[in-house]
RNA sequence: GCGGGGAUUGCCGAGCGGUCAAAGGCGCUGGACUUAGGAUCCAGUCCUUAGUGGUUCGAGAGUUCGAAUCUCUCUCCCCGCACCA
């Protein structure tokens, strides 16, 4: 067993070494033949790729051998993506001696090398981010051509290379032109220590718990006779008209402050956030939250006036520090101001006036069905809330009322112009007011307390400067639509995704401050680098003319705007570009008509996780900047792979990487056994006892290839019946196979083309034990030739392998897969087996319920009348519901069927019960006959006991003691033992 | 929450208006071959029966001559949700 899988990786070897030394995988123009460009996705370099992986980039390689068979001029390329913040932050870590990271790049590194110290030497070089890059790009060449991916690898490239830097450049600079590029304001996360944007990666354990920026309206409530506001942070700004009071935090420090010509007071942990907040800030002065208890403030747009009151609960380290209480609809609130009311300590402490502060009572403000006037105090007490202490229950208390409220409340007729519109709504609207009058501004908090790799604390800070891809644009979307309403997307159900992405994508920011990449020409010098999945969009086209790059050794300084405008746009004349770069005209030339001749991207293959992001972009840019005839063709997509019912994962230790496969299983096997096992659209499940399943077909198909190896064929026209319907569903199962990948449906194909023939094989090796041997070889090597061309897609290596041992040159990689038309013949061949097949089924079930041995099997074939009248019912229902009076009305008027009118009228009921029975494909009885003939060896041999008569039922001297044969019916036939 | 996809016979997984009791695989049960077999081959695997019957495709309702396939409602599962590749 281990012996033929060692002997399939050989082969392998074998003929990968081949096809590199004839380069047969490289993309040339090529008039002659229409072209067909694939692209997959560049991987990341900052890691190796595992088996989840490889399924993608196994459907692209079976596509684009497939089209290649078909008599395309292909080209597949490949390129590294480096470009963005991982790759950074693998060799932060490695510096950092991260023992975590050293382990997984130990694990990673020594899939390749077995030299413990060599591994040790090797990480450690990846302190050095392009080290990372340069180490891993190189391995995942390796990779795709030891999985036998018929890449062509003279295009290779990193998103780090100068020459893709010009590009990039070029591409910005053209979508700044159309306007699609705008500036703006943006939240983001940001340390304080290192002073700089951080992304998961730099988060301490930013890939367990979820850290996002939270936009909080900060509402001004102007302190009584002063021109200072007290800014409150909150969620709910619709809740304005139920404030009771605002709590501080008593013993913590708040700063009165300058900002921005106003003054207000929040507390002294939300001063350093603000000043990140793209806001001026001078601090006034500084004093503990008791002082303010002396004071009130004014309610915006109510104003009402209301006290400033203690409470624990507020965190001056979230937000603003401020809080307003609305008892009736904040659990947290109510909580509070229970505390504070019962509390005669607290009272006398801060000198409280005790008979305004027990005044207090909750306000309605929200109507919501289930709850009466004051949901937070129902739910304060129904869940036995002890004090504002009580965190637990309040914060889930909190959460319920907020969910409730905003998805089922409504406005009361307290909250003036906002009565009766939905709490969803009424938020909305409440704020836009509030910042209309200048009485409430954005304040940034970040979701979860956090704390940067470098230790430093991590805020919400707002970036003045950042340029964002606007992709609301109107314009632009539409044209975007324009391009997705043309393109093929398969499978077809993920269009629906597409568009509610298109939909929902708006500005985009496009630049940050850290990762490698481009500089973002528009701000030269400025330190801001293009966002990697934004510059990695339209890169397609690149490779069309990186090989002439580099071949004409054109240094990227020549790799001016004026040259990509002239190649991909046709703008300027070629001399002037000439002059302007000094490249040669010839050279510019080649470039422009490789890039002419390539694009469109007929197929890209990839992932779904890639349609919210990725793909949209990549139609988006192509629309921005291409002419129309060089948009996206078609994207073909699928879903990812568990291994044994679980994902893959690092820490699961179930990952296996691609370059243990080879050795693991063999890479036809799992080339096989990828494709095989599920459509593209169904995330698959990779499970061992299964891949031995498709390890046992293959084994049985290189059995039955070295078989026939010596084997002549033999003149077709003497084959037998036998031979003739097996080769004759063989060609079927080759159509369906063919048709099944014009739909781009490689699971189908290979069910067909090579389980269904193999299936088809070895039931004729029994069927045919004792025809001649001579044309049992010749029949299955005509079949295996047939397989071996059009399963080279799949399998290449074997199908090479065979293909020269039946004494062909060249490659069968290269050969062609024809069009397959079935004949008349074919049909009646294919229907004759069917008819057979079922026959065999009923007369094993029918020997299986006899309790005598019987001697003697007759067979009954309908009568032809019986046919006419089938096909009478199928022709006169196809529509309409079948009706008895109308079909024997239609046979008294027929010339031959009204001699049966009493039988038919039997019959009748039959197909009255059951509509199917006469809507299929039928053969005369004679046919039936003759089939049966050619098939009473096969029945003979498995039933030797039992001597076989076949009658014609209305043909006279038909043996029938049990009046069976009036029971027979087209293509079934009745059967009598005795 | 929003958006997308899904639920098929013990399990995985095809089918997407009529040869559908539903491919194929796995598992299981018999049998053959064997010193042995976790190898291979054969047969069986919803119930019933000298066959061409009955009940099934998450639950319920509907459309149709006909529904696993179309529509609606419900329940449950998976995936994506922006500065991250």
């Amino acid at each position: 067993m281990a012996s033929f899988l060692e002997g399939i990786r050989k082969i392998e070897t074998k003929w990968q070494k081949r096809w590199d030394e004839k380069k047969i995988f490289v993309g040339k123009v090529d008039h002659s033949k229409p072209k067909y460009f694939v692209t997959v996705p560049y991987p990341y370099a900052s890691g190796t790729l595992h088996i989840g992986h490889c399924r993608t980039y196994n459907l692209g390689d079976l596509f684009t051998r497939y089209k290649r068979q078909r008599g395309f001029n292909v080209m597949w390329p490949m390129a590294y993506h480096i470009t963005g913040t991982p790759v950074l932050s693998v060799s932060a870590k490695i510096k950092e001696k991260d023992e975590k990271e050293w382990k997984k790049y130990r694990d990673y590194v020594s899939i390749y090398e077995s030299d413990e110290k060599k591994v040790e030497e090797i990480v450690g070089s990846f302190v050095e981010p392009m080290n990372v890059a340069m180490y891993f790009s190189g391995k995942l060449m390796e990779d795709f051509k030891r999985m036998g991916f018929s890449i062509d690898d003279t295009r290779e490239f990193t998103t780090g290379d100068p020459e893709y830097n010009k590009f990039i450049e070029w591409q910005y600079k053209i979508l700044n032109e159309k306007g699609y590029i705008t500036k703006g304001e943006y939240p983001i996360l940001w340390c304080t220590n290192c002073k700089n944007a951080v992304g998961e990666d730099d988060i301490y354990a930013g890939d367990e718990t979820k850290v996002e920026v939270s936009e909080f309206v900060g509402i001004k409530f102007k302190l009584k006779n002063k021109n200072t506001f007290l800014v409150a942070a909150t969620f709910r700004p619709e809740t304005i008209f139920g404030a009771t009071n605002v709590w501080i935090n008593p013993e913590n420090k708040y700063c009165e402050i300058k900002i921005d010509d106003e003054n207000w007071i929040v507390s002294s942990e939300a001063v350093s956030k603000l000043k990140n907040q793209h806001h001026k800030i001078e601090i006034t002065r500084e004093f503990k939250g008791r002082e303010l208890f002396d004071q009130e403030v004014e309610v915006p747009l109510t104003g009402v006036v209301i006290p400033i009151y203690p409470a624990t609960f507020v965190d001056t380290d979230h937000a603003t520090g401020v809080v307003y209480s609305v008892p009736g609809h904040a659990p947290y609130d109510y909580a509070a101001l229970v505390d504070l009311q019962k509390n005669e300590e607290l009272i006398k402490k801060y000198s409280l006036d005790e008979s305004k502060l027990k005044s207090i009572i909750p306000i309605s403000l929200i109507k919501l069905d289930g709850y009466g006037e004051f949901p937070a105090v129902e739910i304060y007490e129904k869940m036995g809330v002890q004090s504002q202490e009580d965190i637990e229950k309040l914060e889930k208390a909190t959460q319920t009322i907020y969910k409730e409220e905003f998805y089922s409340g409504v406005m009361k007729s307290n909250t003036g112009e906002f009565n009766s519109l939905k709490v969803e709504e009424a938020k909305v609207a409440v704020a836009k007011k509030l910042k209309e009058l200048n009485l409430a501004s954005n304040v940034y908090e970040v979701s979860t307390k956090a704390k940067c790799r470098c230790g430093g604390k991590i805020i919400a800070a707002v970036i003045e400067d950042q340029y964002f891809l606007n992709y609301g644009n109107k314009k632009w979307k539409e044209l975007a639509f324009k391009a997705l309403n043309n393109m093929k997307i398969v499978p077809e159900k993920y269009r629906q995704a597409f568009e509610n992405v298109f939909n929902w994508l708006d500005k985009r920011p496009c630049v940050r401050k850290r990762g490698l990449g481009t500089e973002f020409p528009i701000t030269k010098g400025k330190g801001w680098i293009i966002e990697s999945l934004s510059d990695s969009v339209i890169y397609m086209a690149f490779y069309t003319i990186i090989k002439t790059i580099k071949e004409s050794k054109i240094k990227p300084e020549q790799l001016k705007p004026i040259l990509f405008d002239h190649i991909f746009l046709s703008n300027h004349d070629v001399e002037t570009v000439s002059k302007e770069t000094s490249i040669s005209v010839d050279t510019i030339n080649a470039m422009k008509s490789e890039f002419e001749y390539w694009y469109p991207n007929d197929l890209r293959h990839t992932a779904i996780a890639h349609i919210s992001n990725h793909l949209s972009f990549t139609i988006f840019h192509h629309v921005a900047i291409f002419q129309e005839k060089y948009w996206p063709q078609m994207f073909s997509l699928n879903e990812m792979l568990n291994r044994e019912g679980e994902k893959m994962g690092k820490s699961k230790g179930n990952v296996i990487p691609i370059a243990k496969i080879p050795e693991k299983y063999s890479v036809d096997l799992t080339r096989l056994h990828l494709a095989s096992i599920a459509t593209q659209e169904s995330v698959v499940d990779w499970r061992e006892v299964e891949v031995n399943h498709s390890k046992e077909k293959l084994r049985k198909f290189w059995e039955f290839a070295i078989m026939v190896e010596k084997s002549e064929k033999i003149d077709p026209q003497s084959y037998s019946f036998i031979s003739k319907i097996v080769l004759a569903s063989v060609k079927r199962n080759m159509k369906l196979a063919i048709d099944a990948m014009e739909r781009f449906n490689p699971r189908d194909y290979i069910l067909s083309g090579f389980f269904d023939n193999i299936r088809e094989l070895e039931n004729y090796l029994k069927l045919s034990s004792n025809s001649n041997e001579k044309e049992v070889q010749s029949v299955i090597k005509e079949t295996v030739e047939n397989m071996i061309i059009l399963m080279a897609p799949v399998i290449p290596h074997i199908c090479e392998e065979i293909y020269e041992r039946y004494g062909n040159t060249g490659f069968v990689s290269l050969q062609k897969i024809e069009d397959i038309i079935l004949t008349e013949e074919d049909t009646q061949l294919a229907l004759q087996l069917k008819f057979l097949t079922n026959l065999m089924k009923d007369i094993e079930q029918v020997m299986k319920l006899v309790k005598s041995e019987p001697k003697k099997m007759i067979i009954y074939i309908a009568p032809q009348w019986k046919n006419e009248l089938y096909k009478l019912a199928k022709d006169s229902f196809a529509e309409e519901a079948f009706n008895i009076g109308k079909i024997m009305s239609l046979v008294k008027n027929h010339e031959t069927l009204n001699k049966y009118m009493k039988n038919i009228a039997d019959e009748a009921k039959l197909m009255m019960k059951d509509p199917t029975i006469f809507r299929i494909s039928m053969l005369t009885p004679d046919e039936q006959l003759n089939a049966i003939q050619g098939y009473i060896k096969i029945i003979n041999k498995k039933y030797p006991e039992i001597t076989v008569e076949t009658y014609i039922s209305d043909t006279k001297d038909v043996f029938d003691p049990q009046n069976k044969a009036r029971k027979a019916r087209p293509m079934k036939p009745a059967i009598l033992l005795l």
